[in-house]
DNA sequence: CAGAAACGGTTATGCGAC
DNA sequence: TGAAGTCGCATAACCGTT
């Protein structure tokens, strides 16, 4: 299909083919692990997918237009979704061949330009202002990634054109699925102002909320509103952050290589736990869970957090800053640990728990690594062989004791 | 010299995005 | 009406220092 499209796109969508100065393209790969799971198994293909952790309290990451044409939509509860497609195919996640198939499409990008600027697995901004003498204009160049990225990836993307990386990201909206859609920069403003107010970054449901209850509907009505009404409703920063926006003006550009600022994994269970033994294996689980990950990117983090969330939804965070950075699952767990056990629970229902490493530190960068030979007592040397066995037989080869279930 | 005020770090919460 | 997992950012309160 890949090839007709390189004669469409521009013409077909934005008639005008007025992109100069558009030199932000924002690329999206549409319902991308679900279109990933038809590629690998092509009797899926034109059905209705989902993709979801199966079990009672799943939700759905990911729907192809087949399903999404019966309500279905990503984050939508799994038991909703099924009621509202009884007949679709559920397929449990892959995150590993995702990773896998984002890391060949960024480089396809990264074969148009360096600056290229991941959002997440399945999304990226290019700045394509050095990449045009070479390859044309923005549409052509959209037009060829897409045709490439289908023709090497057997999925579709879509593709946003605009001048800004804001406006680039809500023209993809008007792409999809499987198309190239242009804002010129001469007609941003009469894009953006019939937008509703959630169209903007930033602008969620308890966002929108406070701003209906000015009377404001659309980007427009932001436009004409004082920053210092918009103050008093969302806070300063976001009030002249939303007005700039509404006016079509955003001072972010592409940046390539942005550092991580936080490492974590969280874990809802099939059902509550009320058990505080049972909390810290998971505890101990996820800590070494977070280790490893810190390992791999090679950094120490000085900040640990835990996340606890009860029956009733609500959810309580605790942190605590330790002397020197660690990327050891004995320091984390052994931190993650006392911090639960300050809150004193008295058996309460608990249907998450979280570990999360921040104030990251690259590995390269710390000094205080010398202190640490004398300080930690051969537990580096055996987490660091634990990495190596993963490395060999899987991430599954290695757990703690007190998760291995009794056989028999 | 005592006390304010500014400041930077820490802790906790909430919102939003994909 | 049932709600994952991973992230970033803003804000606010508090605290110890200067």
């Amino acid at each position: 299909m890949s090839r007709s499209q390189l004669n469409r796109g521009n013409s077909a969508r934005n008639p005008q083919g007025d992109d100069a100065g558009c030199n932000i393209l924002h690329i999206d790969m549409d319902a991308f692990f679900a279109l990933v799971e038809v590629r690998e198994n092509p009797s899926l293909a034109g059905k209705q997918v989902i993709v979801g952790y199966d079990g009672n309290r799943g939700v759905v990451l990911s729907a192809t237009y087949e399903a999404r044409k019966l309500g279905v939509h990503s984050a939508m509860p799994m038991s909703r979704a099924l009621r509202l497609a009884p007949n679709a195919i559920v397929v449990e996640p892959d995150h590993e061949k995702y990773s896998e198939v984002s890391e060949n499409v960024m480089a396809i990008f990264e074969s148009i330009t360096p600056l290229v600027q991941p959002l997440s697995v399945d999304e990226a901004f290019l700045d394509i202002s050095g990449a045009q003498k070479l390859m044309g204009t923005p549409s052509q160049i959209g037009e060829v990634i897409r045709a490439r990225v289908s023709d090497e990836q057997g999925i579709t993307c879509s593709v946003g054109v605009a001048s800004t990386m804001f406006v680039a990201k809500l023209a993809t909206n008007f792409a999809k699925p499987d198309g190239l859609h242009v804002v010129p920069a001469d007609k941003v403003i009469e894009f953006l102002h019939p937008l509703p107010i959630g169209a903007l970054w930033g602008v969620g449901e308890k966002t929108a909320e406070q701003l209906s209850r000015l009377g404001l509907v659309n980007v427009a009505d932001i436009a004409n509103t004082p920053v210092k009404t918009l103050t008093r409703v969302i806070g300063q920063a976001a009030a002249e952050h939303l007005y700039e926006l509404s006016w079509g003006r955003d001072p972010r550009v592409v940046t390539p290589n942005q550092a991580e600022k936080s490492i974590g994994a969280e874990r809802t269970f099939e059902s509550d736990i009320d058990d505080p033994e049972e909390i810290l294996a998971q505890i101990l689980d996820l800590s070494n869970k977070v280790a490893k990950r810190l390992r791999a990117a090679n950094y120490f983090s000085r900040t640990i957090t835990i996340k606890v969330r009860f029956a009733d939804f609500t959810s309580v965070t605790r942190s605590k800053s330790l002397p020197a950075s660690t990327d050891l699952a004995t320091d984390i767990y052994a931190t993650a640990k006392s911090l639960f056990e300050a809150m004193h629970l008295q058996r309460a229902r608990i249907r998450l728990v979280g570990v999360r490493a921040t104030g990251l530190v690259p590995t390269s960068e710390s000094s205080v690594q010398l202190e640490f030979s004398d300080r930690d007592s051969g537990w580096r040397e055996a987490e660091e062989a634990i990495d190596q066995v993963s490395l060999k037989f899987g991430n599954s080869a290695v757990k703690p004791a007190r998760l291995i279930k009794p056989e028999s």
